[in-house]
DNA sequence: TTCATAGTTAAGCATTCACTTAAGTATCAT
DNA sequence: ATGATACTTAAGTGAATGCTTAACTATGAA
């Protein structure tokens, strides 16, 4: 089992190419196989297959084949572990910032106003 | 200006390094100097100016230099982007696991049956 | 069995990435 | 003016990325 910090690089990785954020696009509507994840895509399908193989070991999408067809759905145990982590940080800025707004507040009037 | 998708392609590149994160996780808590934000990280001081630079392309961070010093703060603006990106992505999936739910529940109890 | 479909594997190639060291350039302190 | 601090720039290197084409392997259909 990897631990969380690769896994964050891998999921970010995964998800800085627009070829593999419009797979999960489509993913997100509902499953597909490989060739239609090709079908909007203009490059080949092996190039395909090597962006789903990025996502696969992000944990973003889980694959399945059944026949000769591969078919893939997204995982948003993974999507929920991105936005975690992106709003943890944000959140902790703006506390930041609010406890500023406080302090500029107090200083501004002092404590033996009243 | 860049584009959506470019802006996109740069934050989520940014964001996949572990460096970089750890830089982003030390502004989230306050501004920061170059040397301040190199000081936890074992790499050369350039090293840590090149992660800065693509901080700074994705719009992940402003940096303002006076004097000698340059002084590094985040932009909450580019984290906010990222979230709502994938939040987007994870409430569609998820109504689309509900709407799914829904249906079996349908099909399970006949519409005829009260 | 023969053909087409759906995907896989392998190899190669240009580009980008994440560093490094070495040599700068401003600023600030004495 | 001298030296130290805080970066900055440049050039180089090995590894990873994002493709490609060519050849191959299952599976399903006729």
């Amino acid at each position: 089992m990897l631990n969380y910090e690769t896994r964050l690089d891998r999921v970010f990785h995964a998800l800085a190419d627009p070829a593999r954020r419009s797979m999960v696009d489509r993913l997100c509507k509902g499953p597909a196989s490989v060739s239609d994840l090709a079908k909007p895509l203009s490059m080949s399908l092996p190039a395909v297959v090597q962006h789903l193989h990025v996502l696969e070991q992000s944990g973003l999408v889980r694959t399945k084949k059944v026949g000769r067809v591969r078919t893939c759905t997204v995982e948003t145990k993974m999507l929920r572990t991105v936005e975690q982590w992106v709003t943890e940080r944000r959140t902790f800025w703006e506390r930041r910032l609010d406890r500023l707004g406080e302090f500029l507040k107090e200083t501004a009037e002092p404590a033996d106003k009243t």
